[in-house]
DNA sequence: CTGAAAGCGCTTACAG
DNA sequence: CTGAAAGCGCTTACAG
């Protein structure tokens, strides 16, 4: 385990010198620049973390917290991250909280302010006023993604804005009979997006001047089995059934339009469906959708937080709320056509 | 931000003794023990991590490679993984290696090396001689899964007995016209597995007395819709076209699936499908499968790497090549039954 | 069982 | 531009 000490014997100057040649920070000769570089090379150094973190006290280590990794919103967004970071010189350090309130609370309280992290960014989890607080004591900046961080810097598409143009498109295709599949608002998902969204159905269909109909609204865990069954449910009595349907994921997209194919019905002819999300399958069913791009939100979520590390006094790292609206765009496909009877 | 000396003083102990009642390593007096407990909650006492690795040399922090995180096998592996770890008091850095050549260069030459991990979980990663070498000289443990790594440990499943038991599902069904989708020998993955699979297949055609249509073996990227279109190839002509199709995944199998619903095929009727993986959408698609459980085999390489951390000398830290071989089972759903004329 | 003190391996203000 | 030295905040062998 070669040290600095060593660097410094084989190139004949201060462990001061190496230091400041290898962070390239300070001036330094262009001859001791050149021998500490050979000489690092040559022994294969690489400088302790641990110890330049205990002189700096920085950690160039992020904390990224989330709720799954083995769904599309959040491997998509953890891989952009990982990439960007690592890009700036960041490790990235990652607590999924699937496991549950013991968990969370283990990392919240402990492993997060153990002087680990230089940051945090949270995807999809809302801290609670004290984890933030504990976050805020240690100066610990914190960005959220995919829902609003109270108390703290986030980017987050508008959940409500999105359910709205979504019911929208189908409604100026002529559509009346407009179902959902989501969640309902009572839903105790982080910060209730599936809530959101149908809202934004909701207010879209109110200002048509159209009554929902609740049996065409189903509640579903965001899979596609789960939305497969549900869709089928929808369509019991073909002869009053939904002529479009808003998924608020684009998984759920999918099962609808294989239970609608199951039940012998053509998409888009017998029924538009338009989801969430822009899934990297949705042009493959050629699904219409809302595309929220997860890799540039994880990408601005990065630039945000480390911008803030970048500003030298530690009070600039305090967290202020400030939400950044993420833009949200309709992508149409083929998925969705104009209302003709069945 | 408070250190170890004013909860020593809030108690009333020294340093040490903070320290050994906070670790509970060593002995310490009931009364001393109360005492320190606390002091350390009334100040939100936590560690520094950077000061106990240099003084410990231990990170509790294991770096996990892999070359995607938005893949079905990787994401379910990941959260395993990271679960058993943070159970274990273990930090978990992730390096994924999508960025190409450079990023890759920099992970193994740098980040894993700067003391920042206490060892390494490769998935479906096969360090190059140099790199393991380097981490042979810092005494890094590494354990592989998704494939074997060439001088040190690894879990994985047998590729080719895997091929070969799906083939031989076809087969014993009285299937003979046998085609399959995935990977062929030259594919540069990795591991090649794509081509272990097709060697398996290739072997249990050659002992059923078989010879392989050429045209029935298709090469794929191991995407849904990437099988689609190779699937929909096999089938230009039903007059002369497989009864049984073996696909290197599970993906691959729900693309072939839809291929054949979209041709007017029904399956199992007029086509058998069979995967590798046991993906969690398998039992929704009636998937006939080898199934390959990527969460147990993270969590059992997360064991053997702890394991080997667990032993107290540097020198059992050396890796050693040593290969376990994950079971594989084959999982018979609704997409697979007996060869019947169409 | 407990404390004083050395030491882990860097970085950086200070002096030159 | 460079070096000697203090200091970052812990852990642990040593002595008691």
């Amino acid at each position: 385990m070669v040290g600095i000490e060593e660097v410094a014997a084989l190139a004949g100057v201060s462990t001061a010198t190496v230091s400041r040649a290898l962070r390239g920070k300070d001036h330094v000769s262009a001859k001791a620049q050149a021998k500490v570089e050979d000489a690092a090379r040559e022994l294969g150094y690489v400088a302790s973390s641990s110890a330049a973190t205990l002189a700096t006290g920085r950690t160039q280590n992020i904390g990224v917290v989330l709720p799954y990794i083995d769904r599309w919103f959040f491997s998509v967004i953890l891989e952009a991250i990982e990439t960007e970071l690592i890009d700036h010189g960041y490790d990235l350090t990652l607590y999924n909280l699937s496991g549950g309130e013991k968990q969370r609370k283990k990392i919240f309280d402990e492993l997060l302010l153990r002087k680990r992290v230089d940051g945090v960014l949270a995807i999809a989890v809302n801290p609670t006023e004290a984890e933030l607080a504990n976050l805020n004591r240690m100066h610990k900046p914190i960005v959220g993604i995919g829902g609003p961080v109270k108390g703290a810097r986030s980017i987050t598409m508008d959940d409500v804005a999105a359910g709205k143009l979504a019911t929208e498109h189908l409604l100026s295709l002529g559509h009346t009979r407009i179902g959902m599949i989501g969640g309902l608002p009572n839903a105790d998902e982080e910060f209730g997006q599936p809530g959101l969204r149908y809202y934004g159905y909701a207010e879209a269909m109110k200002e048509a001047g159209l009554t929902i109909n609740e049996n065409w609204v189903a509640e579903c865990d965001f899979t596609i089995p789960g939305a497969y069954v549900v869709a089928k449910q929808l369509f019991t009595d073909l002869r009053n059934s939904p002529s479009a349907v808003f998924c608020a994921s684009d998984e759920m997209a999918f099962g609808a339009i294989m239970a609608a194919k199951d039940l012998g019905l053509e998409v888009p002819k017998d029924l538009s469906v338009v989801g969430i999300d822009d899934h990297n399958l949705s042009e493959f069913y050629g699904l219409s959708t809302i595309a929220q791009k997860p890799a540039e939100q994880g990408r601005a979520a990065v630039k945000t937080l480390l911008d803030i590390l970048a500003l030298p006094n530690a009070e600039d790292h305090d967290n202020v709320e400030e939400k950044k609206e993420w833009p949200v765009k309709l992508v149409v496909r083929a998925s969705t056509a104009k209302f003709a009877k069945r």
